[in-house]
DNA sequence: ACGAATGTTGCGGG
DNA sequence: ACCCGCAACATTCG
């Protein structure tokens, strides 16, 4: 569900409501979502703070609070859901922060997969990550160099976090079909030319996804019932048996990196 | 009823 | 030590 597009989505709608709010307390529903500390501890160490500011690194959410980070992924089907007290809330609810205004932050998770941490400094995420996106320090000469022995397939390097952040399931394919490159083709046989159009594309789709305030496929919403438009922009994804809107071939559907996966067999070459 | 789902991690084998 | 593929996590939907 949500890549990068989708992540920048839920943080700019977020920031207006949650910037500046100071917490009462917190209170946790499915123990594993709060991965490094108990509820009771999270709560006395951030109760009377301040949300100073939320941002995204990768597809992770940083929320600010004092000199330590609140650091949250939805993974599959996590969301982030700002509302009253008053209000009905979720049967999926796993954690909620509470406000001294009385509003609240929920984050609910169907499959309960979206992680919660609290650090003192994101050295971990850094460490985990690497380059965003739209960092300039992304060349074609830093992928070569971290492509030039791997054999596997060019998709399963889009889908790696630690060499670009952010980057998901569908922006991957969406990527693959723009530069006319085979999910399958070893990551080793891209040259810098063809390097050089995966970042461009990659910047290009990202950012017109961002615009579109990212992709509803199957549940994807953020601000409780607001959902991105960007499915309409999609050349590939979820198109199995369509035709391809270049060639008019047939898309079809694989399965490469462990990953439902689609493409155009005409366009796409090895 | 079975299989797959937009993400990440940890495991085993190479 | 790196690289790669696969199972696991938990639930819903077709």
């Amino acid at each position: 569900l949500p890549e990068l597009p989708e992540v920048e989505t839920v943080v700019r709608s977020l920031k207006p409501k949650i910037q500046n709010k100071i917490i009462k307390s917190v209170n946790v529903y499915w123990t594993k979502t709060l991965s490094t500390h108990t509820a009771n501890s999270l709560s006395k160490t951030i109760q009377n703070k301040i949300i100073s500011s939320i941002s995204r690194r990768g597809k992770y959410i940083i929320l600010q609070i004092g000199n330590s980070f609140l650091v949250i992924h939805l993974r599959m089907t996590g969301k982030l859901i700002y509302q009253n007290s008053s209000e009905t809330q979720s049967s999926h609810l796993r954690l909620k922060i509470n406000f001294k205004d009385n509003s609240e932050l929920h984050f609910t998770d169907i499959r309960k997969f979206g992680r919660i941490e609290f650090h003192n400094n994101l050295n971990f995420l850094n460490e985990k990550l690497g380059i965003e996106p739209f960092s300039n320090q992304l060349t074609a000469g830093y992928l070569y160099q971290k492509l030039c022995k791997r054999n596997g397939p060019i998709k399963s390097i889009l889908l790696n976090q630690s060499i670009i952040a952010g980057i998901g399931n569908i922006y991957a394919d969406e990527i693959l079909w723009k530069i006319r490159v085979h999910p399958q083709k070893p990551a080793n046989q891209l040259d810098i030319q063809k390097l050089t159009k995966l970042i461009s594309a990659t910047q290009i789709i990202l950012q017109k996804a961002i615009n579109s305030m990212g992709t509803t496929i199957i549940n994807f919403s953020f601000d409780k019932e607001s959902y991105g438009n960007y499915g309409s922009q999609l050349k590939v994804f979820n198109k199995n048996g369509e035709n391809c809107i270049r060639c008019s071939d047939i898309i079809i559907k694989t399965k490469c990196a462990g990953r439902g996966t689609y493409y155009c067999p005409t366009c796409q070459t090895m």
